[in-house]
DNA sequence: TGCGTTTTAGTATGATCGTTCTAGAATGAC
DNA sequence: GTCATTCTAGAACGATCATACTAAAACGCA
């Protein structure tokens, strides 16, 4: 009984998410968002509220498409397999892109950081999530003998997200392969198991004191 | 022959500095900053030239007052001290900053990024330093047997600089304790020379084929 | 075909931005 | 004391910001 949308929403998230990822909230204008999506204020205002919404629902966008299947594509990976997945992929997505965005959650969670109660959980919520998957991977490795035991698996979970978010912040100004590569090969050979640790599982449990 | 200054430079200079530190460029607004140094626009831009320029002295006091400094002292510091000393003093002063303002030059870097063509020596410049004391700390650590030689010094070092940005962005939307001694103290355990390393120095030298 | 509704397009609005201008007050050199 | 110079104070400028408004055009359904 009226006039259809003319255009298609996703697209047009996509878009408000290229403008974002790159430049920012502030830096990012309704008139390059107008430019970019090809629609206009009044249809921009009218679908998604105002500039924050926006941004709010480019950021949802972003993580549903980008950290989510990531997490997913390596939770079922053996556990040190799976780190080294998450963070390979992060590395090469980050050397693929000419513009060297980063990670849009990672810039949001800076320029934003403390001081906004609205983003402030989403950010949060979603570190909260790769450190599980990490956690994850480490108790998985303690377990299986892949992973050292010499550090408290919450501690190692923490210091794999550390190092993704050097990585993120590392591939915005320095984007070269051999920097990237290079935290990333350290964190993987530190959280291999020592040799002595992987002789004999069950041995090296109960000289650890455990079950 | 004419009146002199009727405010102190250096202090202006800090004023500036606290306001570009803790929101950034662009949200620092000219008056924000007539604001904090109590002078008027017409006083900054004269001594200071526009927004870009106090922009960049506020940054380049920033490192010479808060980098150089940290650098310097623990340089001299026993290898893995001194990879430690500088970790737990950024962790102490995060967790002392109830504004969780980060590093200011990690938060520039993420601000302007690739795209700018003026600030980014500066802030790759500043990283350099920091990478090369890191650099520094684990090759005489490789050296007096105190660091492990499984990785490459040049690959430790990056790691260690991309905790510490980790522990920056960390430290922006999560200033607890726990989080930020956790992502150190696994990277002090993955650093320190492995138990059979330490047994004989010389052995293990030639064991690995060096010298 | 025509009505009701919702889309478009483009302009207007008030606020704030960085920056500059116009004064006048204060100083050092003579 | 006077002059040249440089400071301070604050208004003013044009540009741009996010957002709202005014019409006209486009559709679904009767």
């Amino acid at each position: 009984m009226a006039r259809p949308r003319e255009f298609d929403e996703d697209a047009v998230l996509d878009a408000a998410v290229a403008c974002f990822w790159r430049h920012g909230f502030d830096a990012t204008s309704i008139r390059d968002l107008v430019g970019q999506t090809g629609l206009t204020a009044a249809s921009l205002y009218n679908a998604f509220g105002d500039k924050r919404s926006l941004f709010r629902l480019a950021l949802e966008r972003y993580i549903a498409g980008g950290i989510g299947p990531r997490l997913a594509r390596y939770e079922a990976a053996p556990p040190l397999d799976g780190v080294r997945g998450y963070l390979d992929d992060v590395v090469a997505r980050s050397l693929d892109d000419p513009a060297s965005k980063g990670c849009m959650v990672v810039n949001a969670a800076l320029e934003f950081a403390a001081q906004d109660a609205e983003f402030r959980p989403l950010i949060i919520g979603t570190f909260a999530r790769i450190e599980a998957f990490f956690l994850d991977c480490v108790r998985r490795g303690q377990g299986d003998g892949s992973i050292t035991r010499a550090m408290a698996a919450e501690d190692l979970a923490l210091h794999c997200l550390a190092v993704l978010m050097g990585v993120r912040v590392l591939a915005r100004i320095r984007p070269e392969r051999a920097v990237l590569n290079g935290a990333v090969a350290a964190l993987l050979a530190a959280l291999a198991a020592r040799p002595e640790e992987r002789l004999d599982g069950a041995a090296d449990r109960s000289e650890r004191g455990m079950t």
